[in-house]
RNA sequence: GGGCGAAUGGCGGAAUUGGUAGACGCGCACGACUCAAAAUCGUGUUUCGCAAGAAGUGAGAGUUCGAUUCUCUCUUCGCCCA
């Protein structure tokens, strides 16, 4: 028997595939469409086991569907701009444009080895000017609808490396790369106006229904809608402020109100700005960073005006005014009131301030006199010294009562405050889409033109220069508009906007004027499903969700809110970790195993040790390169392993037993394929041809449902089972016909997640054009015999194998002369039974 | 601190609406082939017990004829937000 030789039966299909061009996509009206898009990766040179997961289950959906009639959609591009290409031709003196391009050869090639589905006719790359003049033009039309707006906004600054940090890349207060104590900044930035579309984004969650509640949920509490009041405090004092407004979710805390804090940046520490110590207390603040979890975790410090603020419920009660480091200015009013008795972080500003601690909420259980006095009680209760609001449950009664108070005496006001900010997309580095504006002398915004798009990135820059390389590029910034000087936008769009819109220009990839044809559109969009890393779960998704309807406000042609109609988001790729005897990482590679257990460093014997599994990462070298195990398993070995261990949603762990073991696997199938090729030619009867009809209607039952539910793993599973059924049965008797016509339904169901040898295997057996995905018929599924378990007082004594239907009393005979179960009813009376036809008979004695 | 989720053999994991717990794979053991090994094939593999049998899905309670599945309390872990 001649050994199945992957690497020519791949290449073959592969080559067959490409030049049959069997995955290119185009409009066909009659038949239903489906969009099948993954996550498009960035090109960083190598594919990696994340991707192999990631474009494999795609892979799946979209062959499955492919087969079962559907005008599939399965594109693939490159998420090309983005901080590491800059920083890899910093580092290697070359241009990121040509690093980026060769990057993405590279890894096409790759993905190409894995045997996707993919039409490669719609590439796009979001680097190329073809693809970032139509998000300029988006730009532009935004701004026209005042979706894009500039303002003043402090940011994370790196003083080292001279840019503007994320959050996510300042780590304990220092710059990711630089290690430079991060400062806060006032910048002029972009920003897009997400928060008009909180609610509609809000709103809309309740429409995905196949999105995982997870991600729905992240996003509601990302959005993070508020229901409160805006109180309006009167202010007394030397300082030209008669007012102060304030938002608070907790009115109803208003009689222990104990200071006002504002945020350093306030309008009124314009008084300030000369005052010596407010100087140095705003440098102080500058120190922690802008999130939220900085300014949680680290001290709380104050700084006291000569103001007081009055207590709307109780004129005589008047308390002092603070600069306080923990108010947000973009959160309600850059203004809250501090009630120490019942929020923590104001607890322990009263404390270490002196403040007043009133506690005007008490647990159900306690009595009136009840008084916080180590910690905030933040709980719900009943409001007590709190003259008319006392006795209200709080906070469900007694916000809304308080807010009914404080309207009808004019004080203040019911309010909605979201959570979610504008979305910043200024970015101050070379290697990303121009902003498409330019500056006149009086630093008034002019819109470039649409006739002068695209604005384009300039070519051979130093980028050895401190802060944005664009900044330095006299004659790329000056700029004639309508015979008028002005000077160019520095400023690069944030990555996230490309990836905001490019599932839109999949579906018209060559179109000229616009972003997308609209009638690519109409038929080709919603994305029906998306696959990608939970990592995404808010940002990318939150902001293609917002882009849509940014495209879609005020656009009679255009209207389309949710780009994404089922999201699923896969596990983490895993793999164990070694270290040597020095604690150094090590990678896979570079140990030995004796005797299967204890592990050795090859060069030095030196003992490792196997820690715990984790997903795969560079730094932990405990990646796998796909590239290796394509080369010695082959893609289908690959794409069955990264399926079979663990559902896609969960993590699934990377080993060398699992990779070999769906390697035999592959081997067994294609000796199962001689076989079945030798008896097709012996003499033939059909004495259990109805045996493997029955099989085979029940697997393609199986395969389909766990194609349905993302079971993918399940259906490793039954390949085993058909595997294990038919090679067993192979020397029973079927006619020609019956095995041919059942094996070819077996090698469909196989196709999805194994497509070259099932291809291969169904050449050899002789393909029909036209083939489909098979069907189940229901009437095969039915038995004549049943099972029935048979449990005395609950508990499982034996199963009885009899005909379909059978009536309690038959049974209950046949229980009764069972030599295995008889003896557990002991001859005694029997108390109740409990019958359920088909399936069990429950006898309580 | 809050929200969401999970917990099943040595391991990864299966189990329609509550109805045979442990499918399938890995690992392990034994056997066949072989001078031998690898590869391959076969058998077995939840635990305790020679067996009959008993116990068993993180712990404890509850609902039920019957609970991995439903309810409550607790423990541990994971993710997100802080």
């Amino acid at each position: 028997m001649d050994r199945y030789n992957f690497k020519i039966v791949e290449d073959k299909w592969q080559k067959f595939w490409e030049k049959n061009k069997t995955f290119s996509s185009k409009i066909e009206k009659d038949k239903k469409k489906f969009y099948c898009l993954e996550m498009f990766p960035y090109p960083s040179g190598k594919i990696h086991m994340g991707h192999v997961r990631n474009y494999t289950i795609g892979d799946v959906l979209a062959r499955y569907k492919l087969l079962q009639g559907f005008n599939v959609l399965h594109p693939m591009g490159w998420d090309s701009f983005g901080m590491p290409a800059e920083n890899a031709a910093k580092q290697n003196n070359l241009d990121p444009k040509s690093w980026t391009e060769s990057n993405i050869s590279k890894m096409k090639s790759q993905l190409k080895k894995l045997g996707l589905s993919i039409d490669w006719e719609r590439e796009i790359s979001t680097c190329s000017d073809d693809y970032y003049k139509h998000q300029q033009a988006f730009f532009l039309e935004l701004l026209e609808k005042k979706l894009v707006y500039r303002k003043e906004n402090y940011v994370n600054w790196d003083p080292v490396d001279q840019t503007v940090l994320a959050n996510e890349q300042v780590i304990d207060g220092k710059g990711w790369r630089s290690g430079a104590l991060v400062e806060r900044k006032k910048l002029s930035q972009w920003f897009f106006k997400i928060s008009k579309f909180s609610q509609d984004l809000l709103d809309g969650l309740d429409n995905l229904k196949s999105w995982p509640n997870k991600v729905k949920t992240m996003q509601k509490n990302w959005i993070g809608k508020s229901f409160g009041c805006e109180i309006d405090f009167k202010i007394e004092g030397d300082l030209p402020v008669n007012n102060i407004k304030c938002f608070t979710t907790r009115p109803d805390t208003l009689f222990g109100f104990s200071f006002l804090a504002l945020s350093p940046d306030h309008e009124i520490s314009k008084f300030y700005s000369k005052n010596n110590d407010f100087i140095k207390f705003k440098e102080e603040c500058s120190k922690t960073g802008t999130t939220e979890e900085a300014i949680a975790v680290g001290e709380k410090i104050g700084f006291e005006t000569e103001l007081m603020a009055v207590n709307p419920l109780n004129p005589d009660h008047k308390v002092p005014v603070f600069f306080a480091n923990f108010v947000l200015m973009d959160y309600g009013f850059g203004a809250v009131f501090g009630c120490p008795a019942h929020d923590q972080r104001d607890f322990d500003f009263a404390k270490k301030y002196n403040l007043e601690i009133k506690t005007v909420v008490k647990p159900y259980k306690e009595s009136d006199k009840f008084e916080v006095t180590n910690e905030a009680y933040p709980d719900p209760g009943i409001i007590i010294n709190s003259d008319f609001l006392n006795g209200l449950e709080a906070p469900e009664n007694s916000v809304i009562e308080t807010i009914k108070i404080l309207e009808d005496r004019k004080l203040g006001k019911k309010q909605i405050n979201y959570r979610l900010k504008d979305w910043g997309v200024s970015r101050q580095r070379y290697w990303g889409c121009p902003i498409p504006v330019a500056y006149d002398e009086e630093n008034n915004v002019h819109p470039i033109p649409k006739s002068m798009l695209p604005v384009k990135l300039p070519e051979n820059i130093n980028l050895k220069v401190k802060g944005n390389p664009l900044d330095s590029q006299k004659d790329w910034k000056e700029i004639i508009i309508d015979g008028k000087k002005m000077t160019r936008e520095t400023d690069t769009l944030d990555t996230f906007v490309c990836s905001s819109w490019y599932f839109l220009r999949f579906c018209s990839p060559e179109e000229k004027n616009y972003g997308f044809k609209e009638e690519d559109i109409n038929y080709w969009m919603p994305v029906d499903q998306y696959i990608g890393g939970v990592e995404h779960a808010i940002l990318h998704l939150l902001y293609s969700r917002f882009f849509m309807r940014a495209i879609s406000y005020d656009n009679k042609n255009f209207n389309l809110k949710e780009p994404f109609n089922g999201l699923f988001t896969q596990g983490m790729v895993c793999h164990e970790t070694y270290k040597d005897p020095e604690n150094n990482w090590i990678s896979p590679e570079e140990i030995e195993s004796i005797d299967g257990k204890k592990y050795l460093k090859k060069d030095n014997s030196k003992p490792i040790t196997v820690g715990p599994s984790e997903s795969m990462s560079k730094s932990k070298k405990n990646t796998i390169d796909p590239e290796n195990i394509i080369s010695n398993y082959g893609a289908d070995a690959a794409r069955l392993f990264i399926l079979s261990d663990s559902p896609p949603e969960k993590d699934v762990q990377w080993s060398e037993e699992g990779i070999n073991s769906s390697y035999k696997f592959i081997q067994k199938l294609w000796n199962l394929n001689s076989k079945i090729i030798e008896e097709i030619k012996k003499d033939h009867q059909k004495d259990y041809d109805e045996e493997i009809a029955k099989f085979t209607n029940s697997l393609i039952k199986k395969i389909t449902e766990n194609l349905e539910n993302f079971s993918y793993n399940k259906i490793v599973a039954n390949l085993h089972e058909m595997y294990s059924f038919m090679f067993k049965q192979l020397d029973k008797k079927y006619s020609k016909e019956t095995l041919i016509e059942n094996y070819k339904k077996i090698l469909m169901l196989m196709s999805p997640v194994i497509p070259h040898l099932a291809s291969e295997c169904l050449n050899i057996i002789g393909i029909e054009k036209n083939i489909k995905w098979p069907e189940h018929d229901k009437k095969l599924l039915q038995n004549d015999n049943v099972i029935i378990v048979v449990q005395i007082n609950g508990k499982k004594r034996g199963i009885i194998n009899l005909e379909k239907e059978t009536k309690e009393d038959e049974l209950l005979k046949i229980i009764q002369k069972d030599e295995k179960i008889k003896k557990y009813l002991k001859e005694q009376a029997i108390k109740k039974r409990i019958y359920v036809k088909n399936k069990i008979m429950n006898i309580i004695i």
